[in-house]
RNA sequence: GGGUUGGUAGCUCAGUCGGUAGAGCAGUGGACUUUUAAUCCAUUGGUCGUGGGUUCGAGUCCCACCCGACCCA
């Protein structure tokens, strides 16, 4: 790092190179001339237009037809040969190839032209052509410079490559890496084709607050802020489902949003401290047919984004085409591991054997479907490859669901796990408000006592359940996890633009 | 937190047994009017992550630390 002169005081001190210095220079030549940074360039064709239409032509229908285009894109490759030359140029839609010969567009502005970078940006007019290759080609009558790039791209065949730095300048990255510009598009076909389908099924879509002055809805550590002129302590939401079911009980019977969480929780492949979820809520369902929809949802969300309900996943096919399986948490466990048995895993004093043994931490307040849940997590979350439900959850870890009919030791919630992901959470909504009441009693016994995630207690949620709420299913779903599951990605860090980064 | 692995030119990467710091791309100068990561000739550019240590001599060996990546908890 050194201080460059060029550099308005003031400014923050910036890493300099030579190649910036020279670039540096040929900025202050294009500013002498008056024009520098123009905005007057109408482009009126893009370069993935133009090959669609015209890469079907022959060189003597181009030649015959003598189409005009008029395209700005960045420079991405420049091939000078004397009094000639060839720029491939990229814009959103795609890359095409402009020739550039001093003879059709003057000495002086082709002198100019040479001493242009890769990585600026030009806009041409001409006429298309078919090089003797055979590719398709603007015939430039102008070039202009439009902007300039006063950083060198990165190495031109290999692009960006450094995780690091392609997550801190994700603007390099996209225009170096055609793989990452393609995750930001199936993102976005992704969450479009959610809200697609949620709307045509009747859902209302809807914005809750992500300030909350009682965090709720999951647990999970949250943000803290401070609202100076209310002066009051406010938290970034970790949910937005007390909100959602706020919302259900005022009669908006099928609502859903899609909205970012935030968690105080550490950094991993799989975990950003704000991620996108998208929660909906539907009166008079239950957790088996938000099942059905829930299926339904992702298979539409492939085929928007993939074209299709089979696909690959870090080498390895997944189908959203058949039918999810549904196995409780034990028939998971047996399913993957044949040598516990039934007696074992309904005894809660070889769960705690088993557990210790596998050095995972258990509480003496954990009963047995909390045990049963740890070994489920421990053991065999990681194997469920195919799409699948894991229903039947423990009541006390599921405070706002609720209790089967048959068993009130067991809540009508669902778990989907694919490639070993949990990608949604889901249940029949506890509408009982002396048991949500309860439930929140004994989740605050359980922050006093030092369980820094344990839910508050929601006296205005309560009120609002004491207006009644009528019997609701509601269903979560992890956006970032269904993203990196369509686009293949590993790590979460992947799907989102700008991810969260220690400070350079 | 533990293990593995990496940090060398703007970018992508070599660097052997410890002996003057390398290539390709990018840049600069030159040649070249149908190239395809254009080619050819010449050439600029380095606090080898940081700090110690061993040594006549350290990019290389040792120690500590910083920053990543992957795996595990």
């Amino acid at each position: 790092m050194k201080q460059d002169d060029s550099q308005p005081a003031g400014s923050p001190q910036q890493d300099e190179n030579h190649i910036i210095a020279e670039r540096r220079a040929k900025l202050a030549e294009w500013r002498q001339t008056g024009g520098a940074y123009p905005n007057d360039f109408a482009r009126e064709n893009t370069a993935g237009k133009i090959n669609e239409l015209y890469d079907v032509r022959t060189r003597d229908e181009l030649d015959a037809a003598c189409v005009e285009v008029k395209l700005a894109g960045r420079i991405m490759l420049k091939r000078v040969m004397g009094k000639a030359a060839f720029v491939t140029l990229q814009d959103l839609s795609g890359r095409i190839q402009a020739h550039v010969s001093r003879d059709r567009i003057g000495e002086e502005n082709y002198s100019a032209f040479k001493r242009w970078d890769m990585g600026d940006i030009v806009g041409v007019v001409g006429t298309l052509f078919r090089t003797r290759t055979g590719e398709l080609t603007i015939e430039c009558a102008q070039i202009r410079l439009l902007a300039k790039s006063l950083r060198p791209l990165p190495e031109k065949f290999h692009g960006l490559t450094d995780q690091e730095q392609k997550y801190r300048m994700r603007y390099v990255d996209l225009i170096t890496n055609e793989e990452s510009r393609f995750t930001f598009a199936v993102r976005s076909r992704i969450v479009q084709s959610i809200r697609n389908y949620m709307v045509r099924h009747g859902f209302l879509e809807v914005e809750t607050p992500m300030m909350h002055p009682i965090p709720g809805g999951a647990t999970a550590r949250p943000f803290q802020t401070h609202h100076h002129a209310l002066d009051m302590q406010l938290f970034l939401r970790i949910a937005p489902e007390l909100y959602l079911k706020r919302l259900v009980v005022g009669g908006f019977e099928k609502v859903f949003e899609i909205n970012r969480n935030f968690r105080n929780e550490g950094l991993s492949p799989r975990h950003n401290p704000e991620f996108t979820m998208m929660e909906f809520y539907e009166a008079y369902s239950e957790y088996r047919q938000l099942m059905d929809f829930t299926e339904g949802m992702l298979r539409h969300s492939a085929r928007e984004a993939l074209g299709g309900e089979v696909f690959e996943f870090q080498g390895r096919p997944l189908d959203f085409s058949k039918p999810f399986a549904r196995l409780t948490i034990v028939d998971a466990i047996r399913r993957s591991h044949p040598g516990f048995s039934s007696a074992q895993l309904a005894d809660a004093g070889w769960l705690r054997d088993k557990l210790a043994a596998l050095h995972v931490a258990t509480s003496p307040q954990m009963g047995l479907g909390a045990l049963q849940l740890a070994l489920f997590e421990e053991t065999t979350e990681a194997d469920l490859w195919d799409p699948t439900y894991i229903v039947d959850y423990p009541a006390e870890v599921s405070p706002l669901a609720r209790r089967s009919d048959t068993n009130p030791e067991v809540a009508e919630r669902f778990e989907l796990f694919i490639a070993g992901r949990e990608i949604a959470n889901g249940f029949s909504e506890l509408n009982d408000p002396e048991d949500q009441a309860a439930r929140f009693a004994e989740q605050a016994r359980a922050k006093d006592a030092g369980d820094e995630e344990a839910m508050y207690y929601d006296a205005d949620y309560i009120r609002a359940l004491e207006y009644g709420l009528p019997p609701t299913g509601g269903c979560g779903v992890g956006i970032d996890r269904l993203v990196m599951l369509l686009a293949d990605a590993a790590n979460i860090r992947d799907v989102i633009l700008f991810p969260q980064m220690r400070p350079e």
